[in-house]
Formats: C-alpha cells, sequence, structure tokens
DNA sequence: ATGGTGGGCAGCCCA
C-alpha cells in the first residue's frame, strides 16, 4: 500500500509538531502541504528528514506557500503554472515512485464578484491548462490540495445557507467540473462514505463542534492510479486537537503494481 | 450583528 495525503496546515512554523504527531501515527508515503507561510529560506528542512522525508517546497513571506514531503526522492518539480506572473505560490507538481503528484493551493476568492473571485476563476483556467498537458504526459497523476471549491451540496453541512456563496458558486463548480472532465476523478467518491463528512471547518462559532464544515480538500487521480486506490478518506481528529489548522488530512492508499 | 476566530506581522491583510 502506497499512501499520499493533502493537508492545509495554515502555517507550517505552528503547525510542525502536528504533522510530525500525525505522520507518526499515519504510514504516509507522500504529503502535499497548503499554506505554508513561510519562505523558502525558512523551510523546516532539517526536521522533516529528520523523521524521514524529502522535501520541495515553494513559499513566500506570510501567506500562501505549498511544500510536498516524500519519503522516495522528488523529481522533475515545478513551483508555478506556465507562463509564470503570478506571484503567489500556489502550485507544486514533482514525480515520486512514477506518479506525478500536483499540489494544489487554489485561491480562496473571498467573495463572489470580487476581485479575487475573477483571480480564483482565471487562476483555475490556466490550471485546467495546465492539467491537461500533465496528464497528456503522465499515465498516474495525482492532483491534491485545498481546491477552496464544494463539488456538491452533500460536501456542504447547509447547502440553503451557503447558496450561490463563494466555495460553492456554480461558476466555481464548472471550474472544477472542468477538471473532472479532462479525465480526473474525486478518489473520495469513489467509496462509500459517511454523510456530513467535512475537511474544513471555520474557526469562528464552534463551527467544528457543530461539524458547520465544507470538503473542500479533494484527492482527483487519472483513471490509471484511480483504479488503484483502496481507499480515501478525512481524518477529522486533528482538527480536534489543541491549537488546530482550521482543515483536516485527507488520505488516499493505492495497490500500485 | 458587515460579527465571529486564527495566523502573520505590526494596525491591518487574509482565510
Amino acid at each position: 500500500m502506497t499512501s499520499f495525503a493533502t493537508w492545509n496546515v495554515n502555517s507550517l512554523r505552528v503547525r510542525l509538531p502536528q504533522l510530525v504527531q500525525w505522520l507518526a501515527a499515519n504510514p504516509i508515503d507522500v504529503i502535499a502541504l497548503q499554506e505554508t507561510k513561510l519562505t523558502d529560506a525558512e523551510f523546516p528542512r532539517a526536521e522533516i528528514e529528520a523523521i524521514g522525508y524529502s522535501a520541495a517546497f515553494a513559499g513566500q513571506k506570510t501567506y500562501n506557500g505549498v511544500a510536498t514531503l516524500a519519503r522516495s526522492p522528488l523529481h522533475d518539480v515545478i513551483t508555478e503554472l506556465p507562463g509564470g506572473g503570478d506571484p503567489q505560490r500556489r502550485l507544486l507538481a514533482a514525480t515520486v515512485d512514477g506518479v506525478r503528484v500536483v499540489n494544489l493551493y487554489v485561491p480562496n476568492g473571498q467573495t463572489v464578484g470580487s476581485d479575487k473571485y475573477a483571480y480564483k476563476l482565471a487562476w483555475l483556467a490556466a490550471c485546467e491548462t495546465y492539467l491537461r498537458d500533465e496528464l497528456a504526459q503522465h499515465r498516474r497523476l495525482l492532483v491534491m490540495g485545498d481546491f477552496n471549491i464544494a463539488p456538491e451540496d452533500r460536501d456542504v453541512h447547509d447547502p440553503k445557507a451557503w447558496e450561490g456563496a463563494v466555495l460553492v458558486s456554480a461558476a466555481e463548480r464548472e471550474a472544477l467540473r472542468r477538471l473532472f472532465a479532462l479525465g480526473l476523478s474525486d478518489l473520495y467518491r469513489r467509496f462509500d462514505q459517511p454523510p456530513q463528512t467535512f475537511s474544513w471547518w471555520d474557526y469562528r462559532q464552534g463551527a467544528y463542534r457543530r461539524n458547520s464544515g465544507l470538503r473542500i480538500d479533494l484527492i482527483l487521480g487519472s483513471a490509471a492510479i484511480a483504479a488503484d486506490c483502496a481507499f480515501c478518506r478525512i481524518d477529522r481528529e486533528p482538527r480536534a486537537w489543541e491549537r488546530p489548522s482550521d482543515h483536516a488530512p485527507c488520505t488516499a492508499g493505492f495497490d500500485i503494481s
């Protein structure tokens, strides 16, 4: 079994002890991290190597930042969407053990109609073009990260309250559907799952305690790797730890022959 | 309640 995970840690500096704890308890081969909020110079490489992982990272000061940790070497690393021009560090691709792994931190979008929302949709369109190319080159492709989009109403604790809002709006879901249409499937939905399972809960108003969450952290797989997927789950336990990230880690396991 | 909480960095930005 080879296991891949994704986790928006909301500051790797703050969450490093929790990451180390979680990796000690879970046999993870590759983990994609988002919102590291560290420059590359500040990346805790020694601490990561000490627990047996190599790392590739694309960081920036204060905001965003992605990193991919792996027990095997990371090859052919890409740190931005082709064409460049975006100073925000939101994408990191690497090949590990024959699997192309794309780590995404999709823009939040703030509110429908805002400049940040337009940036989100433009970013997703550029990402679609990029992923089409990656799919043409790699039979086994995983795209995982914080998509900042709940794919369907069943991924939303209160669809009526959220109707039309950012993270669930029709244009965002359509952009995500276009990624699926490339030949990527939401691995979580390949299995029976308990209802009302989410990956993110707002820090405010006791959202986690009330399970007022959304499933916005996803693992997408190309057909070849999806066929080998044995499980996909969300581990909500770390969200209940002291001083948690607002996101839970999501894991997919594969029988890769 | 155009609030609420948390991270980062210095009175706001961003989620």
